[in-house]
RNA sequence: GUCCCCAUCGUCUAGCCCGGUCCAGGACACCACCCUUUCACGGUGGAUACGGGGGUUCAAAUCCCCCUGGGGACGCCA
């Protein structure tokens, strides 16, 4: 085995569905530190095998985010590296490859089972206290007659096939050995009816091929391991290490998630929160310096970074404590960086530009900017001096609109003006609302005020997670001024 | 429901592996006081935690078991 066979060489695999997300920048900041410590590559791997879900513009989104926290990486999808494409949906001939190996060796086989025997089959099993899973029902498919139903063009899986016995152990680096009985374990599908492989294979062929030597990942990837672990075998191939970081939570302790929490590393940045301030909160989830140090750079991290450092407890993504620690960074910067900062990140250019539209029209001297548009580069509103409840209907009422509200704004899609004019229109009618009921008080949550420029451009240009930030925290606030009874 | 992971102040955590130095340390938030024309920063002090029950031991936050609680996974999503 050369030198470079036992170089560390770590990934962080994001799945392009969305904004890029705080989870990502925290398994990617341990990835990070944990690779540059040993002299090793940081590797970026797009896996967008979603057909339904992947979006273009969220891998730009993502590989942005990622460099404004400044973890660079060694190899990617933008700059290429001796082990690409980087990109899982420009692999597909490989896995299907793969899969056709495991087919040969037996460990695999072709499923023609319908989406809907499957699901009424989980439906059974739930009703019956069953633990759900496939019953391998394909598994017993002579190949006679696998041949006639592909030959017929009948769609079809891949799906590998478990041991029925035996368990399968491995070890978390954090958490020492675990161990999963082989009977409990699904048929995994490997690859899918329309030839793109799913996570199970793309990631355990991806992480072999790019010589990935320790897997660190979210916990919520525990319960797979095994899994892969006999895909590893099944290959044999040797293993990556293992190590899972605790999931990151939300204040309820749940699983972090936009409902509850902004999640988008694009609203931190908006909000003004500095990438230093947040990679070092990142840094204290988890794990800790050591000596009562809190304050701590990527550098000075590395050094100190260790497994067995690991604090399992899932913590609790707090707000409050992230803005102390953007404040002791910012206090700490020089005159250059905060007219810098100010200059390109609050009032940049692209910004500025896209609120003229909006604002010009109402303003006939420039002095009046700052006092119109605060609400444009501010977060949180003050909503003491306004009635925002319209008349006739109670606290709970609005509580139960916004709530609904919230929740279809997270499912539109394309977050521009006439897109979030449609849904709103289309929940104003089906609630039966006034338009002057639901947009004044949908216009003074989300800017604080009872004039400001048209609502729906108003609100795309905040964006979503802001809009959505300010409904939440106003629902809090009326929480807060009228006891639910 | 089934399997798996976890468990120290409200929150982030130190201590736990190698039991005594811990009537549990630091930080955020909170309260009080000091500084101060205001606010903030800063300083000082305060309140607040080993989930419960059994063991083991001279001794347990630390080791073992049970319970409880929390979380995750159970998809042709990742």
């Amino acid at each position: 085995m050369s030198a470079t066979d036992n170089k560390v060489r770590v990934r962080i695999a994001p799945s392009p569905t969305g904004d890029p997300h705080v989870g990502t920048a925290y398994i990617a900041l341990f990835n990070y530190a944990f690779a540059k410590k040993y002299g090793g590559d940081f590797i970026l791997r797009i896996e967008d095998t979603d057909q339904v879900r992947a979006k273009s513009s969220s891998e730009a989104l993502i590989l942005e985010s990622l460099r404004w926290l400044g973890l660079e990486w060694d190899e990617g999808p933008d700059k290429g590296g001796p082990y690409g494409p980087y990109r899982q949906s420009e692999r597909t001939a490989i896995y299907r490859e793969h899969a056709e190996i495991l087919l040969k060796k037996g460990h695999a086989y072709r499923c023609f089972c319908s989406n809907d025997r499957l699901t009424e089959l989980r439906r059974q099993q739930r009703l019956q206290g069953l633990p759900t899973g496939y019953d391998r029902f394909c598994r017993s498919l002579g190949e006679g007659e696998v041949q006639a139903r592909m030959a017929a063009g009948e769609g079809h899986v891949i799906r590998l096939m478990m041991p029925t016995e035996g368990v399968t152990k491995f070890v978390d680096e954090a958490r020492g050995e675990l161990e999963f009985e082989n009977h409990r374990l699904d048929d995994q599908v490997l690859l899918k009816s329309d030839g793109f492989p799913t996570y199970h294979l793309a990631n355990v062929v991806d992480d072999r091929l790019m010589r990935i030597t320790h897997v660190i990942r979210a916990e919520e990837w525990i319960s797979s391991t095994p899994k892969h672990v006999i895909l590893y075998q099944a290959f044999g191939w040797p293993q990556p290490k293992w190590c899972h970081m605790p999931l990151l939570r939300n204040a309820d302790r749940s699983k972090i998630s936009k409902r509850k929490n902004p999640v988008s590393l694009s609203y931190y940045r908006r909000a003004g929160i500095l990438p230093e301030a947040l990679i070092n909160f990142l840094g204290l989830m988890g794990w800790s310096f050591g000596n009562d140090v809190e304050v701590f750079t990527v550098k000075q991290m590395m050094e100190k970074f260790e497994f067995a450092g690991i604090n399992l407890g899932g913590p609790v993504f707090d707000l409050v404590k992230l803005t102390w620690m953007n404040q002791t960074y910012m206090h700490k910067m020089d005159d250059s960086r905060f007219v810098s900062y100010l200059r390109d990140e609050i009032f940049s250019p692209s910004y500025l530009k896209a609120l003229k539209p909006l604002v010009l029209e109402r303003m006939s001297r420039f002095e009046q900017f700052v006092d119109h548009n605060g609400f444009f580069f501010s977060g949180a509103l003050d909503y003491k001096n306004l009635e925002i409840i319209p008349k006739g209907k109670t606290p709970e009422e609005l509580s139960l609109m916004l709530g609904q509200l919230v929740e279809l704004l997270d499912e539109l899609y394309d977050w521009h003006a006439p897109q979030i004019q449609a849904l709103i229109e289309k929940h104003k009618d089906e609630i039966k609302w006034k338009p002057k009921d639901y947009f004044l008080t949908l216009r003074m949550i989300a800017t604080g005020r009872k004039d400001s420029p048209p609502l729906f451009d108003t609100l795309a240009v905040l964006g979503r997670e802001m809009v959505r930030f300010r409904i939440r925290d106003y629902v809090n606030h009326l929480a807060s001024v009228t006891p639910l009874s």
